[in-house]
DNA sequence: GGATATTAGTTGATTTTGTAACTAACAAGG
DNA sequence: CCTTGTTAGTTACAAAATCAACTAATATCC
């Protein structure tokens, strides 16, 4: 290994990472947060059983890869708001399927558009083969 | 816009960048967090301060980008290892100067060089022009 | 020089996250 | 059945991040 100092916290990858998400987090945050007072976890369930259907919490957990206290307190959020209501799993009672409401389908398909529109605009920033090739490394970077 | 349902979250920017930077950050912290107690923003106290020299707390928060409050515990915390004094301005008493004691050095040494072959095992997961690329990208993204 | 505004840095209160322990319901083996 | 083990989900407590208010020192302007 040499010894010089060259190297450093910009050309960090896991720096830049965290820079590069915090910074489109915060920016995307004003959609689910000043609208509607929604936490990330919230709009990330939202997403998913607007995306997906209903689903029960730990469904949801396992395919967004959250844990299941951060589910749990997002539904109670989720349900507060009546964005979503519970049904109580017939041969299962330990489970309830999460259903969106009218209102939390509404909220789902307007963040559904500005999500859209928002990686638009971030992909905007770069050619096609150079967006499609950060994602593809992100998404490996993801699985490390 | 089509009202189709094809975009999915692992598609959206902001949601890669956010899986990719909290899995490496996870993997990188056991070199600062299991070994020496650190916390991230003291790693990154110590990465300036060991890779720039003695600065101010305010000089620090500036070139790094972090608030006041945080870079304040962290300097109180890396002064609890005995990483760190402070050196009161002669000319400006609001103002210390930190230093890094033999022992920050020493673990800045360690860490720094943890981080660079931290570094080149993520980017060899990639290309020589594809890791380039994706730096300059997540450059780019984290001044939005 | 003295009132007012700024700046460096700290502290405290509130919110959010992470971890572990817990309850309730179901499953399996005897 | 009935003990033991698992699973879904919640709750309680500790660690940490965020934001506002504060102190002390300096700068500015009349």
């Amino acid at each position: 290994m040499t010894d010089d100092r060259s190297f450093d916290l910009q050309g960090f990858l896991p720096y830049l990472l965290a820079q590069a998400a915090e910074a489109s987090s915060l920016k995307f945050q004003r959609h689910y947060k000043d609208r509607y007072g929604m936490l990330r976890t919230e709009w990330r369930v939202l997403f998913h059983l607007g995306r997906y259907g209903p689903m029960t919490a730990k469904q949801l957990g396992d395919r967004a890869g959250v844990h299941k206290t951060k589910i749990s307190r997002a539904v109670t959020a989720l349900g507060d708001k009546r964005f979503l209501t519970r049904h109580v799993v017939a041969d299962d009672r330990r489970q309830a399927a999460l259903h969106l409401t009218k209102a939390g389908t509404a909220a789902f398909e307007e963040l559904y558009g500005a999500a859209r529109a928002f990686d638009q605009q971030l992909m905007a920033l770069f050619s096609g083969t150079e967006g499609d090739a950060l994602k593809r490394c992100l998404t490996q970077l993801a699985k490390i």
